[in-house]
DNA sequence: GTTCTAGAAC
DNA sequence: GTTCTAGAAC
């Protein structure tokens, strides 16, 4: 391995951290609890954006197994919290998980349905949330409580679902590029 | 995860 | 010529 390799990967791991990082600050907290935090996320993807991430250190959810399921249950708590404390209704927004993470910590995403959002800038940003690379909470409960653990999705398969149509998430339309996903987005 | 930007797409 | 996307970031 090379300096610049090494170099690389130091980059890497400070961005990675970031949330660790976010959640050492009580004035990031929206809620919290003995177990969970509940914060914003930086550059939400939707009108509503929140991250829901468990105190102990738990680097994602391929470090799962069942005995984290009360874990889970505790997480899925403060998201419906957040979005009663909102104001908002609990059918206008998805909880659940990215199928490849990028950042360290397992957190929980809350976000609304609108995806209007000035952050939503790229293919992938929409298709990990409107794609299978997004897994429901309850999916990945029942995953976790069958099988013990959370699997991988194969390189190609990700490679697949990033590449997919940029399908409304409302309606049957398929937009050409992302301003024009954008743009429909606000008809809604 | 974002930023930046070369060059593809229009 | 401008818009848009996709890959490198040392």
């Amino acid at each position: 391995m090379t300096i610049d390799c090494r170099s690389n990967q130091l980059l890497k791991m400070s961005w990675q951290t970031g949330l660790i990082k976010t959640i050492l600050d009580p004035a990031n907290l929206i809620i919290s609890t003995d177990i969970a935090v509940v914060i914003a996320d930086k550059y939400p993807k939707a009108r509503h954006h929140y991250l829901v991430l468990p105190k102990e250190d738990i680097g994602s959810i391929f470090q799962l197994n069942r005995t984290h399921l009360p874990l889970l249950e505790e997480l899925h708590l403060l998201a419906r919290n957040i979005i009663e404390v909102r104001g908002e209704c609990f059918e206008s927004f998805q909880i659940g998980f990215h199928a490849q993470p990028s950042m360290q910590r397992l957190h929980l995403h809350v976000i609304s349905k609108d995806f209007v959002s000035d952050w939503l800038k790229t293919k992938k940003h929409w298709n990990s949330f409107n794609t299978s690379l997004f897994i429901p909470y309850e999916a990945l409960y029942e995953n976790l409580s069958k099988d013990d653990q959370i699997q991988r999705l194969p390189k190609a398969r990700v490679e697949e679902l990033l590449s997919k149509p940029l399908a409304c998430n409302q309606c049957e339309f398929v937009a050409k590029n992302i301003p024009s996903l954008k743009e429909h987005l606000l008809q809604h």
